[in-house]
DNA sequence: ATATATATCGTAATCGTTAACGTTCTCGTT
DNA sequence: AACGAGAACGTTAACGATTACGATATATAT
């Protein structure tokens, strides 16, 4: 093996070996006081790099048309300061040679993504997946991407998606809780900070977050009114946690109406589950046995209310005979079962809409202004209720 | 006014306005030969730089911890070459300065985004949203993100759609297609480059792309045999156009088994339809018209189906009396219609979760190797059929 | 002691774009 | 002609992370 030479003063003398670093052998020149290995000539690939993908950055079409990455980006961004003449020859190049804009690098720069994050509790549960349907429908034509979180109904979840997501990953968060979120100190750390955050349909009740609702404290009320009107007086309603506004507020509309008729708020009518068929039945069995007077149920959700119906039928409970059933929703199942659901259109493609409107605006504005927006819904009356 | 003073020789003689460029003022000093403008002294902000967003990036750990971002990476990506104490000191002051990658940058240089691209027709429709659940939650699993596009049916938005993804956002892409969907020039400009593709359910047949299948030919066949074994002899059966996977494989599984029974396939007992319910309806009642003997009706889907129950009951006609239905897919309403409906299970999470995990592994593996999967389904009888 | 090996860290290039700033050149004006 | 204005580019430093390579100090072997 031939001793190796400075790469400095070129003399073999006085070379000593300075350890092996990942795999090559190191060289000490005492003269020189000079470190180096052995290198095999360094290719300069200046031009014509290797693109494994076949994608062709600014920096090629700059080399094809012989000016800078600068013009080039200014011709393909339409800036003002550059020649019609090149800018259209640019423009041709860029189309001939495919050329798609990195949008991370894009992205980097501009500190912008042009992308949503959506935290859903579920995929598989009609109202979610068509609120899902709104925003996604309006971020599209707005030019924002979507990237959806389900949390499953798990609090653990929705604090991982949370940090998953805010990592310059999105230009706003679109939230609907999970069930099991009572602490939302998870939320408030970065609350206020460049990243919108818009709450919809499941909201944290007295959080100073900009949300968008369906507007249950009216829905309940008029759902009862109608009870009521009916001649309903045991009328039992079937809620949610207790920290969700969607329990809260329906639980003011059906007091207020109550209050307005004159009758009594008795509590054991009142019911909270976690939206699972399980705790929905058990509820029912419950009211069956210990106020069987019942003469209405509200049902939190329209499948929920169809598996009450569906489980009064196998009962013999006439249904609306001796049990008016209402639901909440307007889902399609709904309109299925038989006897058909009357239920509370709460315009659930609607509420994905605005909240993604209310998002996108807050994110081009850069204010993130408190609002708190109902979107207002309407009874259907079908066979049930 | 004072006369501007040149920055290298700093006299004020022999110094020409060189114009006005965004607003400032431009000089140029004949001996220096030197352009400038007069500028405010500028603020060398080396440390403690501005951040609006509270977010620190690695820079701001280094400089606190008195090293390079080099060695806050290594410590951060437990690389090996770092000294334990070093490391531990860096992560703790991570934790304590809330820490979080920029994660475009890491994309940027790792090129690997960690994120799914989904198109899928729509989200409305329950057999996508529940795919989409299964796609999300293997994912979510393997660290992967998920960004949704729906096509809406439309082929333009689907090509669009690709285009907006295609940019370096996304790892794989999960493609099922629109029903409108013909031509797949737009798929095949994108095959064989770095990002692997995987269409499932809804496929192009003859397009060299990995596929995630319902088994929709054992499917058909297995209801076709039911309901000849039952007595039907006139099975009528939806499909959708004649394009997608599933109508072909449908179609052969059902003409496997009225040849298995001698029976003679009639063409007259064939309707493509476009998953609408006009065209659903308006088959059906072409069927009612001129094939009224019609003893059995296969669906393109769940949701087809119970409309299909719905509109024989406004007609009185008796299912399954008269007519027995079957459908495909096991949507949750299919268990609330009245009479319940008989149906192939397709495993629709399944599928979803599936052509995750197959993506996923081509992108680890980087291997795209052309598969196609069936994933096994069931039938389901209830007393539709 | 001397020579080599290793642990540990810094420097700088890089990913692909954007944009602030400099430069050159061509005009028109006086 | 001399000067100033503006068009049309090029240079270069970001954005925030990773990593190849270089460099030092210390440990170990001879």
């Amino acid at each position: 093996m031939s001793r190796a030479k400075c790469p400095k003063c070129n003399k073999p003398e006085r070379i000593l070996k300075a350890g092996i670093i990942r795999g090559k052998q190191r060289y000490f020149c005492k003269d020189c006081n000079y470190h180096f290995v052995l290198n095999n000539v360094k290719k300069k690939v200046t031009s014509s790099r290797n693109r494994i993908d076949g994608q062709s950055s600014l920096r090629d079409i700059a080399e094809a048309a012989g000016v800078s990455t600068a013009t080039v980006s200014r011709a393909l961004n339409n800036r003002p300061d550059i020649n019609k003449e090149t800018s259209q020859l640019i423009k041709n190049l860029a189309i001939s040679m495919n050329y798609q804009p990195n949008i991370l690098a894009q992205s980097l720069v501009n500190r912008t993504t042009h992308t949503l994050g959506v935290i859903i509790p579920s995929l598989e549960t009609t109202i979610f997946s068509t609120m899902l349907s709104g925003i996604q429908e309006v971020a599209a034509l707005a030019g924002y991407r979507v990237i959806i979180c389900t949390s499953n109904e798990k609090h653990e979840t929705e604090i991982a998606n949370i940090q998953a997501l805010m990592n310059n990953m999105i230009d706003g968060l679109l939230i609907c809780h999970s069930v099991h979120t009572s602490s939302f100190e998870h939320l408030r750390i970065h609350m206020g900070k460049r990243i919108p955050i818009v709450q919809f349909y499941r909201v944290a009740v007295g959080l100073p977050v900009s949300q968008i609702l369906a507007d249950d404290e009216a829905g309940a009320e008029e759902v009862t009114d109608y009870l009521i009107k009916k001649g309903c007086r045991k009328i039992a309603i079937l809620l949610g946690p207790k920290e969700l506004s969607i329990t809260q507020n329906r639980l003011k509309g059906y007091q207020n109406s109550l209050k307005k008729y004159g009758i009594k708020v008795d509590n054991k009518l009142l019911a909270h589950v976690d939206f699972s068929l399980e705790s929905v039945l058990k509820s029912l069995d419950q009211w069956l046995k210990i106020k069987p007077e019942i003469d209405a149920i509200i049902s939190i959700s329209d499948r929920s209310a169809v598996q009450i119906i569906r489980h009064l039928k196998e009962k013999k409970v006439p249904v609306p005979g001796k049990i008016r059933v209402f639901g909440f929703g307007n889902e399609f199942v709904g309109e299925i079962v038989d006897p058909a659901l009357s239920t509370f259109n709460t315009n659930t493609k609607l509420i994905g809409e605005e909240a993604a409107r209310l998002i996108i605006e807050q994110i081009i504005t850069g204010k993130q202004d408190l609002t708190t927006n109902l979107v207002p819904g309407k009874m259907i009356i079908r066979k049930s209720g």
